[in-house]
DNA sequence: GACAAATGATACTAATATAGTATCATTATA
DNA sequence: TATAATGATACTATATTAGTATCATTTGTC
């Protein structure tokens, strides 16, 4: 059971390798020399985080992305939804539920309070607090 | 993101189905008939139950499948186990990690401590307390 | 303006995991 | 001995994840 993909992944590093060097404009050539993440699957990542505006792209020569929100305000939560949809720990059984005729279901119950505690506990890593200790 | 496979829901139906009949022997048949299972599903799920000693079979005439363990000895965590593996919410991280060279990783304790959590609240979910709301 | 170097959009393939099926062998009971 | 059950195993189908390829568009530089 995987609770983050390798889109997420490498998302997570190429926004560190750009945090690092918050001035610039960063080239996918750039990442991809640093990162050892195969050119096209990062591109492709690199053009949803500009969809999703947490990078802003610049075409044309000299060009690459840049930081479009502050470093401390992207939560790991967000790319982890971004690249793997809403984080729902109890989707299978809101469909096919064990006990689909109660109202206070325990099952679900937990399954929820557990879901509200990854979110929060996820909410409380920003690219911020992983770039620091690579640096 | 799924924390529960299919194989995994359709354990824990057919756990709370023989839970009720505690007494008795249960068969395939009984059980398909009740969850609207896959008939060869289903045998496959109940072969893996008995060979991890959640289950016991008998063979033959009559045959069928009955508790080994006390239900609320049989933890949510274990079916999970048992049919997707171990619970491990960093496995990306160990594998490619962010930050490989860092033994304090803040990700990684981070990640660490919501996987204990979850296994912990998950362990606290046994098949008695799940058979007792559908009853 | 032409060219080169970058991203945008999009469609495709490959690999893996999940879900489900089928069949023959074995066992136990009536 | 026939039958009704599980054991073992191998197969197919579908969905998700991972990765590739290509052409279009934009932009800076000569």
């Amino acid at each position: 059971m995987k609770l983050i993909t390798r889109d997420t992944d490498y998302a997570l590093k190429a926004l560190c390798f750009i945090v690092k060097h918050k001035e610039r404009i960063v080239s996918v050539s750039e990442l991809v020399n640093e990162l050892k993440i195969p050119r096209s699957f990062l591109r492709k990542i690199l053009q949803e985080l500009n969809k999703k505006r947490v990078l802003k792209s610049y075409k044309g020569q000299g060009g690459g992305f840049s930081l479009v929100k502050l470093a401390h305000k992207i939560f790991l939560v967000d790319l982890i939804e971004i690249f793997q949809g809403p984080l729902r720990l109890n989707e299978c059984f809101l469909k096919k539920m064990v006990c689909p005729d109660m109202r206070t279901c325990v099952l679900r119950k937990k399954i929820n309070q557990i879901e509200k505690y990854v979110i929060r506990e996820l909410k409380s890593i920003t690219i911020t607090s992983l770039s620091k200790q690579g640096a």
